[in-house]
RNA sequence: CGGGCCGUGGCGCAGUCUGGUAGCGCGCUUGACUGGGGGUCAAGAGGUCGCGGGUUCAAGUCCCGCCGGCCCGACCA
């Protein structure tokens, strides 16, 4: 490619307002342009990135033997009320009519529609099958942001496993978590696999690769020793013991005048710490009042409360249920005595004495609680959100919890999906049973912002070779010189013929703007010819990531260079 | 969906409080000098000030409504 003839729209400014260092930097350098919230053009450099991306998946999808598909991304309503998604996905699906005024919809995941055309199997003799497509996912996001991270159209390699049984998708589960894992690899991603929560997929196991990255939005548990890594809506951790003393022979009531909050009665005199104290949320759930018992320093999980609580409506309840279901507002809650309620604890409650709460009346508490002999709670749960320097729950070592990018997430299904579309086969004694199926998504544009977020610097982003849009960039320094002009034109044709993906540098332009638009891009390789180095019979060879020089003797500078690159792809 | 901020040449912004000829930087065009890290000078092009309505002699500026975008939160496969 010729720079002085490509669209190239490399700007000189930050776009405003924005937030993710990957967003801004592939605006800037031009691979990226936003249509409206959530929905982005890819530039020719763009695209070709994406298609790096692509071209690894599809690489690795067809190494575990997986058959590639397109299916459409517009749906007719029927498929969706068949596995119950019409309504249970609810705002997040785009939904519109035809001419005819039938409803359609635009694809948030194609689970339905693979299970369709599984319906055509007969035997067990044809699974298992791996069976994918790269296709445009439309969610009506609430908020999209930070660019490529959260849109509301983009692209997904989805992949679908058809087995026999759960031990076929185990199998088949661990060829996408191994390929999943070289993929990422690709990328030059130090992904974490971490157990999460499956949502509204269904299924009963899924995992997510995360990459650590302040962008992120997911917050996961790690632990470095043991390896341990769990999204914190499941992560669970060892407090240390914590001894009560004897305690009361029953509550006692004191008077806290204007305490309202958890810090306050720890500052208190007479108060008690916030290890000490048992905090109460009120839940409106399906229309009755919750209790959720937690230890004053810690926090609650709405997933892990959403999770094990079935319920058709959650909610924090409003300032007037809570005075009307205990009689005082949040800051003198507590549970003693309300056995009528529905009362759940946390884990970490278990056996406390002599704990102070609520007296549900303002400005009391009641000190001396002693939780199985005053609180009447029906379930124990694990409920708390677990943070940095708690243990590890198998080695004990303080873990640390890091904000992260979900890069990848699969899930075993089950039969919902097949059962839902009469997807069966007939197994070895002629039975018909439903096929067992497994999910597995990655995002191209997410990865691609990813990518970047991992590889950049303070001049622009330094793509590995492997998603680099152009692999070498020939900068001819004084185009208008001839002998400059004529060896970059001949290397240029040289490593284009030896299959390196290369650009020259060919515009009129000021040498520091040249260097300064191939850093913001992040070409890994920079050929510089220059008359300087002419006079010396050499180019210079820069490499992006380090910063790092070689001068190369002209007559062997394409050979040093394809081997270079041709040691990074991968 | 709640809260906050914003919408003025391609990009980044000032001007709005206090109504009176639409500005700046970058980019773009042409020319000259330049030429190894976003150079200098000169001359240009480019704007229904998000949209609609209202107030006024006069609206980018004041009022009402709408649309769009960003950030925080909620939500999220």
């Amino acid at each position: 490619m010729r720079w002085s003839s490509a669209f190239i729209p490399t700007l000189r400014d930050d776009p405003a307002d924005a937030e993710a260092i990957s967003h801004k930097l592939l605006v800037r350098a031009g691979f990226i342009r936003q249509l409206m919230a959530g929905h982005y053009s890819m530039t020719p450099l763009g695209l070709r990135s994406l298609r790096k991306i692509e071209a690894i998946v599809r690489e690795e999808m067809e190494g575990i033997g997986a058959q590639e598909f397109r299916l459409p991304c517009m749906h007719p309503r029927e498929i969706w009320e068949k596995s119950g998604r019409w309504d249970s996905v609810g705002e997040e699906m785009f939904r519109l009519q035809d001419r005819k005024g039938a409803d359609l919809a635009l694809g948030i995941t194609h689970e339905e529609i693979f299970a369709h055309l599984a319906s055509e199997l007969r035997s067990y003799k044809s699974l298992p099958q791996i069976w994918y497509q790269f296709q445009t996912k439309f969610r009506d996001e609430a908020r999209p942001k930070s660019g490529l991270l959260r849109v509301r159209e983009f692209t997904m390699k989805d992949s679908y496993t058809l087995d026999i049984d759960d031990a076929g998708l185990d199998q088949s589960f661990e060829r996408h978590l191994q390929a999943y894992r070289r993929i990422f690899r690709r990328f030059g991603f130090d992904v974490v696999a971490v157990e999460a929560s499956s949502g509204l997929m269904g299924g009963n196991q899924s995992v997510e690769f995360m990459l650590k990255s302040d962008a992120g939005e997911d917050w996961i548990a790690h632990c470095e020793k043991c390896g341990y890594a769990a999204n914190v809506e499941k992560a669970q951790s060892i407090l240390p013991e914590i001894e009560d003393g004897e305690g009361l022979a029953e509550p006692e009531k004191f008077s806290t005048p204007g305490i309202k909050t958890i810090d306050a009665l720890a500052e208190m005199e007479g108060g008690a710490e916030a290890s000490r104290q048992i905090k109460t949320l009120v839940y409106a759930i399906d229309g009755k009042t919750l209790l959720i018992l937690l230890r004053g320093d810690h926090q609650l999980s709405e997933q892990k409360l959403i999770d094990q609580v079935e319920a058709g409506e959650m909610r924090a309840a409003e300032p007037g249920e809570i005075q009307a279901a205990l009689g005082a507002s949040p800051g003198s809650l507590g549970a003693v005595g309300k056995g009528e309620l529905l009362i759940i604890a946390d884990e970490a409650l278990r056996g406390r004495r002599d704990m102070v709460t609520g007296a549900n009346e303002d400005g009391f508490h009641l000190r001396g609680v002693d939780i199985d002999r005053d609180i009447d709670v029906k379930a124990w749960l694990d409920l708390r959100e677990v943070s940095t320097g708690e243990g590890c729950p198998m080695c004990e070592t303080p873990f640390s919890v890091h904000k992260t990018i979900e890069v990848g997430h699969i899930f075993k299904l089950g039969t919902k999906y097949s059962v839902a579309m009469g997807a069966s086969v007939q197994n070895e004694s002629g039975a018909s049973v439903p096929i067992t199926m497994g999910s597995y998504g990655i995002g191209l544009e997410r990865n691609l912002a990813a990518v970047v977020e991992a590889n950049h610097d303070s001049v622009g982003i330094c793509w590995p070779v492997n998603i680099a849009p152009y692999e070498v960039v020939v900068t001819v320094v004084k185009p208008k010189d001839v002998a400059c002009h004529e060896a970059g034109e001949r290397l240029y044709e040289k490593l284009g013929e030896a299959g390196i993906e290369v650009v020259i540098d060919d515009r009129d332009e000021r040498p520091g703007v040249k260097f300064k638009d191939a850093e913001l891009i992040g070409i890994p390789y920079r050929v510089t010819i220059g008359p300087k180095g002419l006079a010396d019979n050499i180019f210079e060879l820069v490499r992006r990531a380090d910063g790092s020089k070689r001068d190369l003797p002209i007559e062997h500078a394409a050979e040093t260079i394809v081997e270079a690159v041709l040691d990074e792809r991968f």
